[in-house]
DNA sequence: GTGAAAGCGCTAACAT
DNA sequence: ATGTTAGCGCTTTCAC
């Protein structure tokens, strides 16, 4: 493939007049210029990204790192395209690192990302106290957070309103007539599942409903999570009315559930959940839903990460997007 | 964060010896190994991935990359995290690249793929004759394809019996007694769409149905070609009574129609389609669909990938996986 | 306008 | 058993 070397011997050069014509800086006579070009593609030389990268620390070497909880989620899906379409944009590719829910996987892929030397990373983190993702931070590496923050230490951020969303919803529920509400949880704990359930209770009580705990189950954010919570809930002897879901893989596991137990929705049972997808229209009836703006949210976190490499000393932001309740056949 | 040589220097003794202990490698006295291990904790000492990459080429420097046509499509998605799981397992990195059926994209992360010198590649081409990556294969970088491969060229390749599994499911719709059976294809030149349609081909035929080209349409692999594509379908005035779907990205586009239109599935019109999804059984009714062990698809590429780079001299393997034809609701 | 040379962090001969 | 040294391919002073 040819190294710098190579081009600057075959041109007749020395390799740091080739460095000036590839970066553009420096002068250098239009003829030398001419004949390295030439020398270039005829060697079909690709400068290496791992060379740069070793001697120019801090210098843009465009890549970035990516931790996400769960790819099989189609909400982190989207994110992942917009932050992959805009590093893209950017020039940059990314290092993915799914990490599952599994905190010593999450652990592992940190330690790569730093030993890869990242231009700068974007993370879903599994705890609000991430040490080592906070140490990373303190340490100077560029970090945006997405979906979920970190408590005690300044960080930039992107995510939605989640109390407000889920508030807007089960306030929608309400308002339709619904009185007997449950909520599926997603994992308990982080920041998303302790919000989305603050809106749901103050749903509740704004609509002089009481609260009644044997209608919120918590789960693990998976599919199958789903199915099982919404068995439990409507086997009760007294059956939630609707079901408002903690995520998409929630809702999609409670609607299977729902089908086994040939109830109708929204006559038997209404459900409306976080999370939207682009296939709402594709289920019968068609889901209602919490949607979040998933790929702006990536969107907006790699050009918050782009500001952040280039102004290392800017304040941190937090960016709070909005939802949208999508109401369609459901509920 | 440390480097060998500070380690070196906080042990007392040279960086070759350092590095002796951290690959295992070479004989080394047991005190000076504590000493050493002693100052890597210290100085929370972690190796250099980019450094240790730039200095031995084709050396294992556990980073692969992969590139993806779509990773919305939840096919894709099943791949790469089979993918992402084993290389995990074998203390690997990814650095994902989804080109979105966009052959420039493609090329831009070739190439950038080529400069970050990852061992190996996975690839889903957007050709048969991608020119690029086939150069790639040639001049010597261990890749293995997935769901398509590369005309003219030995390169091992993981992907289904396209053709049986659109068969089956064309003669599992044919036998129940389906008549107009229509089929929409996805992106039209890549092998899966054409072997696909020549087992709807086939099966039509061996069950004395006559074949109409009115009854088969060409998207491009997306959900909106879906939406679309049934809806002229279903409008014909004579329009098919089952349609088989080429992907799943489809199969949810023509649901939407479908749904629209209030029709009945399957009474009215029964469907089907290529790839099925964990929530399947989330639709109403439950979809019935051909499906492609995507996980598994993953997995085996990426132990063909490792023997490769093993062994670069191995024999190249087609390795065809089996479809399921899963029988549920919808057909 | 161009070249020489140091050095990023590491591995792998080659010495000792 | 351990140290010295030459690069890997590049950027970046500092000379000329």
């Amino acid at each position: 493939m040819g190294s710098m070397n190579e081009v600057a011997r075959l041109a007749g050069v020395s390799i740091a007049t080739v460095s000036r014509v590839l970066n553009n800086n420096g002068n250098v006579n239009e003829a030398t210029r001419v004949k390295i070009l030439k020398a270039i593609k005829e060697l079909k030389y690709q400068p290496s990204r791992v060379a740069k990268r070793l001697r120019s620390k801090g210098v843009s070497s465009n890549l970035f790192g990516v931790l996400v909880p769960d790819i099989e989620n189609p909400f982190y899906v989207d994110v992942l395209r917009g932050i992959e379409e805009l590093a893209y944009k950017n020039n940059s590719a990314i290092i993915m690192c799914n990490y599952g829910q599994d905190e010593r996987k999450e652990k592992f892929y940190l330690e790569i990302l730093q030993s890869e030397s990242i231009d700068g990373l974007i993370a879903a983190p599994a705890h609000e106290d991430d040490v080592l993702l906070k140490k990373m931070v303190t340490d100077g590496l560029p970090v945006v957070c997405v979906d979920r923050g970190l408590s005690g230490i300044d960080v930039d951020v992107v995510l939605v309103d989640n109390a407000a969303g889920a508030f807007n919803a089960v306030d929608y529920l309400a308002k339709s007539g619904y009185r007997r509400i449950a909520y599926i949880s997603g994992m308990p704990g982080i920041p998303s599942s302790l919000l989305r359930e603050k809106g749901y209770r103050d749903a509740l009580a704004a609509n002089q409903i009481p609260f009644d705990n044997r209608l919120v189950k918590f789960g693990n954010s998976k599919h199958h999570s789903g199915v099982v919570l919404c068995r439990e809930l409507l086997e009760m002897e007294n059956p939630p009315d609707a079901i408002f879901t903690g995520n998409n893989l929630i809702t999609l596991g409670a609607l299977e559930t729902i089908n086994a137990m040939k109830l109708r929705i929204p006559e038997d049972v209404a459900i409306l959940g976080f999370d939207d997808m682009y296939w709402a229209n594709s289920l019968n009836p068609s889901l209602s839903a919490v949607r979040q703006p998933a790929y702006e949210i990536g969107k907006r976190a790699v050009e918050l990460l782009i500001q952040r490499i280039q102004d290392p000393e800017r304040s941190c932001i937090q960016m709070a997007l909005n939802t949208e309740l999508m109401k369609r056949g459901s509920a």
